[in-house]
DNA sequence: TCTTATACTTAAGTATTTTATGTATAATTG
DNA sequence: CAATTATACATAAAATACTTAAGTATAAGA
């Protein structure tokens, strides 16, 4: 697991990039398909979740549809135009910052494995 | 320059590692070589920064000299052991943090400069 | 002389996360 | 079949961290 500092800022562009590979999702599935994903060293919380999807949703970038399965009523999310737009903004925003991250950190015990980032 | 989000929790990585590399470095240094290093698309605030290197030093991982510049009194840090080990964490946690995260945005209009990592 | 740069500190407000609790159904296992 | 685990969502209190702002002061440059 990474150290929980390290996962904050990140946790929108996740749900955006997910979104954007799965035209809907409901809420338990993604924190699933980014464990899996990620071989449990990302786990999101459900605490950190739910306010994030409600607040994509507040600021226009996700709709939301109810589903029923049985008697439990699941929420799937599905990107808007606007969503999709800001899903490529943020998934580009972050491969540049991590460029420039490595970059930065790279004269520290050079990775030779990222040496043609410098 | 990069959202906010991004940066969080990066901030002690990035202190850390600029003095593994420096020996001895003093906080308005460290905002001006990030800023310089990253082509001023990280620039640290006043007020995270030395609220970051107070707590470090609480943590046991710097030590601090006040240097007398003219009338000036100037606080430089350095890493401890414990500081050196810290570094090392720190940074090679971002490393696999980072490709983790592009391994999971991979799927999503893949960077073919990044394929290598999936 | 006035403005900008250097240099550090800290407090108030804001935002975000963690942790915990609450609710409820479905599936699995002993 | 009873108990546990998994599924599924929501939210509040507490902790944490960052932004913004203000305060203090010296040095350099225009």
């Amino acid at each position: 697991m990474y150290s929980n500092d390290l996962i904050k800022g990140t946790l929108k562009t996740i749900v955006l990039s997910l979104l954007s590979e799965h035209d809907r999702m409901y809420g338990y599935e993604i924190t699933q398909h980014v464990k899996e994903k990620t071989a449990g060293e990302i786990q999101l919380t459900e605490g950190a979740l739910y306010p994030t999807l409600h607040k994509l949703e507040a600021e226009g970038f996700l709709e939301t549809e109810k589903v029923s399965i049985g008697k439990r009523v699941r929420k799937y999310y599905r990107l808007t135009e606007n969503g999709k737009k800001q899903a490529n903004d943020k998934v580009n925003e972050f491969r540049r910052f991590s460029e420039t991250m490595n970059q930065l950190l790279n004269n520290f015990n050079p990775n030779p494995k990222l040496s043609w980032l410098s």
